[in-house]
DNA sequence: CAGTGATATTTGCAAATGCATTTAAATCTG
DNA sequence: CAGATTTAAATGCATTTGCAAATATCACTG
C-alpha cells in the first residue's frame, strides 16, 4: 500500500482541550460519569465477593445465553485473561458453569447457573439503583435520545465484531 | 433517625436487565464505549511512556492551573494514591511541578511545566481522533444535546464535591 | 489553648491486572 | 494431507492498583 501523503498529517488546527472545556469534552464527562457508577457499585458489592469482572460477567450471562469466552470479555469489557480468571472463582463458587463448545474444542461456552442468577438477582437493584440516580430528573424522551446516540458511537467505535 | 420501613425496601417490580436489554441499558453502552476510547488512548500512547493516569493528569493540568492534588483526583477520575506515584513518574520527568500550598502546608498543588505541555501536545491529537471516531456521523445538534445530559448526570452522580 | 477529631498526602503491602507466552486445536495452502 | 498460520483459552510474571495505615497539619470544642 503506498501512501503520497506524509506519515503522520499534523492536524491542520485542532481546537485545544481548553477552548473546548473539560466539561464540553464528552469523553470526559463520560469517563467521570462512569468512574463514579463503577466504583459505588464495587463499594457496595465488595461484601459479597463481587468484583467488577465478576459483576459484569454475571450481568452479561443473565441476559447472553452461552457465550464464548473471548465474546463475554468484549460483552462485559474485561480483558480476556482477567476474565479468564474471574470465571475460575465464580465456577468455585457455582455460579457459573464452562461448557466445551460443541464444534469446536478450543472453544468454551459460558452458562449462568440458578445460584448465578440468584447472586444477579441481589446485584441487579443496585445496579437499576445507580441507574436512576444517574438518570435522576432527566425526561423521557431527553433519556432515549441519549441511549440512542450511545448506540450510533458504540457502532462507531465497535473494530468490526460483535 | 427511626426508620418505620424495612432495612431494605425490596423494590416493587423492578424491571429485569433481560427485559430491558443490554443495549438499551446506558450504563452498559457506557462503559462499552470508554472501554474502548481508554484502551485505544492506552495502546497509542504506551510507547511514549504514558499511562491511563498520567495522560489524564496532564490532561486535566492543561487546563486546570494548579489544583491540589485531591481535587486533581477527582478531575482526573484516578485513585489519589495512584495519582500520587503518577505524579512522582511525572515529577521525574519534568512534566509537572508540585508546590506546596501558600496557606496550608498539608496540602501541595500541582502544575504542568512547559515540558508538560509539550507532551500534551503530543497526546491531544490522539485523543481528539478518538472523540472524532466516536462521534462519526452524528450530526452537531444531536452532540450537544448529548453532551448537555451529560452534563446533567455528572452533576447528578457527584457526591457533593468539585 | 490543650486535646480531639478532621483533612491532605504518601506509603506498605497484598491482591488484581495485563502483556506476552504457552498449549491445544482448527484452518488454510501448496 | 503435511506444514504453516490462525484462533481460543489459560497461565507465568512483572507491574499496577487500591485499601488501609502512617505522617503531618489544620480546625474545632470546651
Amino acid at each position: 500500500m503506498t501512501d503520497q501523503s506524509p506519515p503522520e498529517m499534523p492536524p491542520a488546527d485542532l481546537p485545544r482541550l481548553g477552548e473546548i472545556g473539560l466539561t464540553n469534552f464528552a469523553p470526559y464527562l463520560m469517563n467521570r460519569i462512569m468512574g463514579r457508577y463503577n466504583a459505588s457499585l464495587r463499594e457496595e458489592m465488595a461484601g459479597l465477593g463481587l468484583t467488577t469482572p465478576k459483576m459484569r460477567a454475571l450481568a452479561v450471562l443473565s441476559v447472553i445465553e452461552g457465550p464464548l469466552i473471548r465474546e463475554l470479555a468484549v460483552y462485559s469489557v474485561v480483558e480476556q485473561s482477567t476474565l479468564s480468571r474471574a470465571l475460575d472463582q465464580l465456577a468455585t463458587e457455582g455460579l457459573i458453569r464452562r461448557e466445551a463448545d460443541a464444534t469446536d474444542s478450543r472453544a468454551t461456552r459460558v452458562f449462568i447457573t440458578e445460584a448465578g442468577r440468584a447472586a444477579f438477582e441481589t446485584l441487579w437493584p443496585h445496579m437499576s439503583e445507580a441507574h436512576s440516580r444517574m438518570f435522576r430528573g432527566i425526561p423521557a424522551d431527553e433519556r432515549s435520545a441519549f441511549v440512542g446516540t450511545l448506540q450510533k458511537m458504540l457502532t462507531n467505535i465497535r473494530k468490526h465484531e460483535i
